[in-house]
DNA sequence: ACTATAGTTTAGCCAATGCTAAATTTACCC
DNA sequence: GGGTAAATTTAGCATTGGCTAAACTATAGT
């Protein structure tokens, strides 16, 4: 083949970062609604099908569709037709989505961004930051705030 | 219905985010393919679908379904059995990738964080970033470098 | 207690993204 | 120029996460 050459020098290392992303998107939807699962029942009481949906933006059926894989996975516990609850390590999950979530949005303020973007960026960023750079963003804050 | 009360107050603003993180999501694996895919014609003069599999650690089968879909997409273009190349709209992507990337990648070092972590932490956070907080990150690395 | 309504579930569909195994094509080397 | 190895493609499968429409259950209100 044309092009032969020391290829594939660093391409596992490099392979590894999308390995994880990929990973890190199969736990990220758990992580979302284990997260408003535990927001609803602090808010409420309870958490409903129809909460989730209208929060997550999603059918009804794709929400008791994902949570029978959640149940299965061990997060969540539900019987038909009643309310939603967490299981221990649903609860350690939403626990420590919570946290990330904190410090991200939290970071993305003391940085100078508005309000409603640190809150839809902190979203999407929490599921991607390492405890490493979890770290350096709380330093930053306890620093600046 | 026990708990009827003033729900769904702001559930549509809250379900905006997530919506948002989905389409993320559906162009996120199209701006890692056409990144990588500019990176490999600018480092070897030729992107393969081997050399794309073995980046992303991926099945090669994978590579050529997906190249599929770019190319439906406007973003590559490929003969069968020849290199891959992009198009006008393709390497605009990729260099608004790298672009974001770049920042992204900076920031975090300036942050404190490792480079291998910043490297890897990057990739997952460059396609949830919005505009804004790609400002506040520029600006933060104009001042502290 | 009945009925209407709100909420939940089931059934069946689709697209995206991954895989393995088998078939095909290209290109290199002798 | 023909054989072989590498690369590519095809075929077929599984899972995830989305949808709509229809069926079912529970609750609230009269």
């Amino acid at each position: 083949m044309a092009l032969a050459g020391k290829r594939n020098s660093s391409a596992k290392l490099r392979s590894a970062a999308f390995r994880r992303i990929r990973a890190d998107h199969l736990t990220e939807l758990a992580e979302d609604y284990v997260e408003l699962i535990a927001d609803l029942i602090d808010e409420r009481g309870e958490a409903r099908g129809t909460d989730i949906a209208l929060r997550l933006g999603v059918a009804n059926a794709t929400v008791v569709k994902t949570l029978k894989r959640l149940q299965d996975a061990g997060l969540v516990s539900q019987e038909p037709y009643r309310a939603i609850f967490l299981t221990g390590d649903g609860w350690k999950m939403a626990e420590d989505g919570r946290r990330k979530h904190k410090i991200v949005e939290g970071f993305l303020l003391a940085l100078g961004v508005g309000a409603e973007t640190a809150r839809i960026d902190s979203e999407g960023i929490e599921h991607h930051v390492s405890e490493e750079t979890l770290k350096a963003m709380a330093r930053f804050l306890a620093r600046s705030g």
